[in-house]
DNA sequence: AATGAATGAGAATTCATTCAT
DNA sequence: GATGAATGAATTCTCATTCAT
């Protein structure tokens, strides 16, 4: 039954890819590096892999894929703007903190798509983005959150936690939800919020983080 | 006097460069892609640069020198650490709406830099944020700012006024100052600020700017 | 009876070949070009045949082995040169019309074949010509003929009844006898011929192909 | 003045191309074949040439073009049927044994150009083509010619004149205006022309070969 | 009988760079 | 000051073929 045997080899390819991409770039890596991580020749690689766009429109949408799933399973049903923009903000940095390379790929390498593989990555990326800009919105509605210009604050915060993979190591003094939670209470404070004393359900987040990716990263 | 001729075709090449390197990427740009965007042929580019890396360490260096500057005069003397933090806030900002393609590369080129030419470009960005780090330090001194974990929020708010250089266009309902004072305001709140109602000193943050990078365009 | 198993599944392998040799030649047509036109993986191609080149000779020694016994079935015996040649004429035309894919991979691939396997290959060719070069040597002697340089004659002959290869689709206006029927006379006067009024055995010639032909595709 | 050096070295390389695309076909000549026969490395040939197809379609354009130069020199404004058929034919046959290695690549390989190439060569093909088939509609209606299917007799005279450069090298016994006249005798005989006693000027057909061609392989 | 996995060799093409003029 | 010519090394990707199962 030999069946099993390639889904680990595209598990490390896979795997390869989101590693060198988020190190060196789509336009750094090489195919022959990404045999050799890979610990294939390059023309094996082939064997799995349409080309490296494939690859790298795969890793996008996986990665927003489970993004998007996780954003939903922390946030739907959630009626309180405060505790919505605070899930979004610890699932967001635990995220990036935890899957650094993935989310780095997602961040970095939009532009490396060519126009078509692209349009489906940047709509999916505009859905997740709604969440946000509801919550923002239902807390200015609600008067617990206080800017003008929403969608500047909007993006201001997404980027201040997409940040969250170009510095954070795992090992490090910090712990994720540590980290989440102070996150959470900038994010909450820049947004103008009144009352930022509670923290979200940080060990939510962190669960649904790991369940969503431990699925993405098995059904493939 | 045609000593000072080299001057305009190496600005034509170094703002080609700027221009392809922030939009595809140091490893996606090509010698030819910038000899055309630049006007002339890939072999003359050769007079005027020693090889595609001292270009992008070129703009490195000069792009993080003249931040470095700006933000000494913007801040130097200035003991308020609200103001200070303020003023660093708008100046970044500023400075990544203004310059969004040198500001691009510098943030996110580093990596395609060798060892060598490296280090003295992590060097400045280093002596450049610890004007941040002496901010947000005095300011919790002083029992102005509120934060645990000090650096972490030094560096997501670094990275939210990165994000700028992302999406920023000029021409949009936005205008700079603006768009300066409410990354401020977000800062000082985020950083737990009291009484954020003074706002720093946008004028003078912005003339800063326009003067270095005049500066800075000319005097190659 | 398993032993004739591997009969319908080498021809289709056979057929898939000619069809790609003669459409994309030899060279333009890759193993999985192969394989897919055949129904099968790549590596299950090589459980029937040794290599691309195998697959290539078999199909020229075959289709010639198949022409020049058609063509002694047609010629042996006949005594008149004139319906030699036309019948020999209208053989090869027939040939190449019913086969077209057959003869068009004879007819351009040879040099496609390596040293030593193109030498049986251009030997059989040469038997064959040999017919033709009887047939226009003894009506020459016979005087029915006329035609100095009679071996640029049968050249010219073999060329033009070839290139029905290259433009002959069946269910057009003109069936396969007419088409024969008009090559032998465009044929026979060409050499010179008296008296071409008589025309050769097309009937025969045509049932000699067929029965050839059927023998070829199934004693494989 | 290094202005006339490119002329030489694209003509070497379009020499070579030629040679090897008769010779071995499109799909049996690498990059690196030609680049040896044109004796530059693999790089510098992509300084003259776009790519492998684009020296293809040039190769068939030019003769194409040539041909067709040829053919109207040799043929406007003779009305006698006979005479412009006879010169067809010469003209054909010269060409085919002079240029062989161009028109080798013209009538082989079309089907290696993609859709979009071939769609101007098969045109201008065409358009040269309609002289054999006006001369031969001539030749009918003036009752010198006699063939029912004049379309299929004009195929088979034009494949039987394209077989010339398959076997034809100069030096041999016969020169190139026996050739020809001996192409056109069988031609005109097969055409049932009554009195193909009169030879076509095949003085003149070879001067214009020979002028047309020293133009398409200057100017270029 | 059949095939997924694997690969070394080679395909076409592009790269950054040098140099003679 | 400027560039056409040239190239070795590298690029992505395909090739025909083998082999374990």
């Amino acid at each position: 039954m030999a069946l099993n045997r390639s889904g680990p080899t595209k598990d490390r390819i896979r795997r390869a890819a989101v590693k060198l991409f988020a190190d060196k770039g789509f336009h750094g890596t090489g195919i022959r590096d990404l045999a050799q991580e890979a610990r294939l020749s390059s023309a094996s690689l082939y064997h799995y892999v349409g080309n490296k766009e494939d690859l790298l429109a795969g890793i996008m949408r996986d990665a927003l894929g489970a993004l998007l799933t996780a954003a939903h399973e922390v946030v739907d049903g959630v009626a309180d703007p405060v505790e919505r923009l605070g899930r979004l903000v610890a699932l967001h940095v635990i995220t990036h903190a935890v899957q650094r390379e993935e989310t780095t790929v997602v961040d970095n390498e939009v532009r490396s798509l060519s126009a078509e593989t692209r349009q489906p990555v940047v709509k999916l990326r505009d859905t997740y983005e709604r969440l946000w800009t509801e919550a923002i919105r239902d807390g200015l509605r609600a008067g617990v959150f206080h800017t003008d210009r929403p969608s500047v604050t909007r993006l201001a915060l997404l980027e201040m936690c997409n940040g969250v993979a170009r510095w954070y190591s795992p090992g490090g003094a910090l712990d994720l939800e540590q980290l989440a939670g102070h996150y959470a209470r900038l994010a909450l404070r820049a947004a103008g919020c009144t009352d930022p004393g509670a923290v979200p359900d940080l060990a939510r987040c962190r669960a649904v983080v790991n369940t969503v990716w431990a699925t993405a990263e098995t059904g493939r």
